[in-house]
DNA sequence: GAGAATCTTTAGATCGATCTAAAGCGAATC
DNA sequence: GATTCGCTTTAGATCGATCTAAAGATTCTC
């Protein structure tokens, strides 16, 4: 009876500090690592832990420590592996500090975002990184900053808040993917949008047209698509037809470029040599759709390891100053880009 | 100074009692929404938690309660958009249950995944979700039952041991793939594997040989392929200059069946009419390559939903036998088959 | 109107850690 | 021998909720 109650008990502190023959205190000093603790003291006391199968007991710390080593990370679709590889790169750098990944899907809608905020609050997470949903109100992150909770955007933000924030240069990204294409002979370039409206997209669009204005180019040909398969036959066909004749697009993602590659392929246009396309972000689909898609990487997965760092850095000192931390892109030309076919 | 300090601390439930004019017991019932507290009295509460802001604890809640609504999920390997789609299920499913994903990515690795097991249980979650990376010690489980951590095993299983399940019929899903190409009159089909070997791979690879044999075929075909590009240029002349001259192969996964596409492309091999290629999983990118691949739906959002099913009605009944959730395939056939080529 | 039954509310102990402030102890200093 | 100092250890309060067991209201029954 005795000794089956004793199995279902928790060990605890207390039960480790008797087998030991120290104090809770010293115990507790022992966990934490504390220089305090003479040698031998420790020696005893982990031999007492692993005896009985200690296990800490985070919750129970956290309610005096105010520390709960937990991170909430809110992303607007799983499913996308854009983002996927972000939590990858948040993972990993927060795994590496000690610290464990609470995780939750917005689904691009704000008033999910708003009760995921409260249970993160209601479980204590030390601070969040937020993938900011398009229509977020930009009270929210004022909000936070009420709450004492920390928070770091990352690749997209409301405003131009005072926020921590991770992101990229999307502008810079369009700027070399048109001048990639410039430099290829192209003068009509149109430009592939499509999906919700957030800071990521508007700057994208917005680096597009500055770019080619910055040429002297016409940045007025964009065409609307779907941002995931299926995809409408006659997408391509909107292009061919188009009365500026483009002769290249750049898409707002590389999900979006392959598609509109397969639509070409289909209307009997070679992509590539006809019509050059370029992709965003350089996922690993644009490696593997034939042709291989030229695209403008944005390397996610750092993106979310820098909004990492800016989370733990901004633990470690809460009031500094308001950091943006932005990553450069890098075109990488593959086979969906050629030089412009001649004009009659 | 005191009004700053009462800023500062945080609103307790006896906070709100004390606005409420209740004890701290009756607040406690009104956020439980005990039927125990009278209509009136819920209301004076509920406004009291308004009008002070008032945010639950549950780290405190937990200690007495012994139920955190936590769920541990750990995946083997994040980028990979086959969990991550198996963790937007899984996410989807909890959180309407109220419950929160505290994620951890093992990246294959045994000891990673030890370790993050045991942070999980000083986060004190209610139990854990595992797709148990390749080599994992079948102990590994028996260990969790001692420390009385309800365990689901998702999409992978190590050994038979007792223990919930939600998987796929990976070999029914195999023995669609060989009848629908034997259906289309190919004889010697090809079968690619990679990766590391846990008991998906196992039977992916045992359902491809059992259906061959079954339908009196020769399953000794087989090719190591890996699981991501880049892909080694000569791996459809493998299949090409084979002595047994397959005239269709079968994948492990969709990505190395789009890749393998593109090698046989690549030595000007068309496809679908010259050679045909069958995917496994049906992920999006079955749909974007071009060919479309031909492909088995395992749906492991839907997987990773049973899963988050089978962990709540283990919360709710412990001691209930052990399930096996076992979903059925599906063959989507696109354009990377067809009928095998006249031999002469 | 007494007693039982039902409905609400509550005081106080409790979960398992950390923190504060202070005490014990041996060696060094005066 | 008393005092100081550094090193180590500790008792007891504390965090914010839940749980138990019982008390206080109110209604019902005879």
């Amino acid at each position: 009876m005795t000794s089956e109650q004793r199995r279902a008990r928790r060990v605890t502190l207390l039960d480790v500090a008797r087998e030991a023959e120290v104090s809770r205190a010293t115990a507790s000093l022992v966990i934490r690592k504390s220089p305090l603790v003479a040698d031998e003291t420790r020696r005893r006391v982990e031999a007492a832990m692993d005896r009985l199968g200690y296990v800490y007991n985070m919750g129970a710390a956290g309610m005096r420590a105010a520390r709960s080593n937990t991170v909430g990370v809110i992303v607007p679709n799983l499913a996308n592996p854009f983002f996927a590889e972000m939590l990858a790169g948040i993972e990993q750098a927060l795994e590496g500090a000690g610290m464990v990944v609470v995780l939750a899907n917005s689904r691009e809608a704000p008033a999910n975002q708003e009760t995921i905020l409260r249970r993160m609050r209601e479980r204590g997470v030390d601070g969040v990184i937020l993938c900011p949903v398009a229509g977020t109100r930009p009270a929210l992150l004022g909000k936070a900053a009420g709450w004492k909770l920390p928070v770091v955007q990352a690749l997209r933000h409301v405003s131009e808040s005072e926020c921590d924030y991770a992101g990229v240069d999307y502008a810079g990204g369009m700027r070399q993917a048109v001048e990639h294409l410039r430099a290829l002979g192209h003068r009509s370039i149109a430009f592939g949008t499509g999906g919700p409206v957030h800071s990521a997209y508007r700057e994208r669009l917005a680096g597009f047209c500055a770019a080619m204005e910055a040429r002297g180019l016409d940045p007025g040909v964009t065409i609307e698509l779907p941002v995931a398969p299926p995809f409408p036959p006659e997408a391509a066909r909107r292009l061919i037809d188009h009365p500026a004749r483009p002769t290249a697009a750049i898409c707002f993602s590389d999900v979006m470029a392959a598609c509109l590659a397969n639509s070409f392929a289909d209307a009997g246009v070679a992509v590539g040599a006809g019509f050059s396309i370029v992709g965003f972000d350089d996922l690993a689909v644009a490696e593997m759709a034939r042709p291989r898609l030229t695209s403008v990487a944005t390397f996610p997965g750092e993106v979310g390891e820098a909004a990492a760092r800016l989370l733990l850095s901004r633990l470690e000192s809460p009031e500094r100053g308001d950091r943006r931390l932005i990553s450069l892109t890098r075109l990488v030309a593959r086979d969906s880009t050629a030089a412009a076919p001649a004009r009659d």
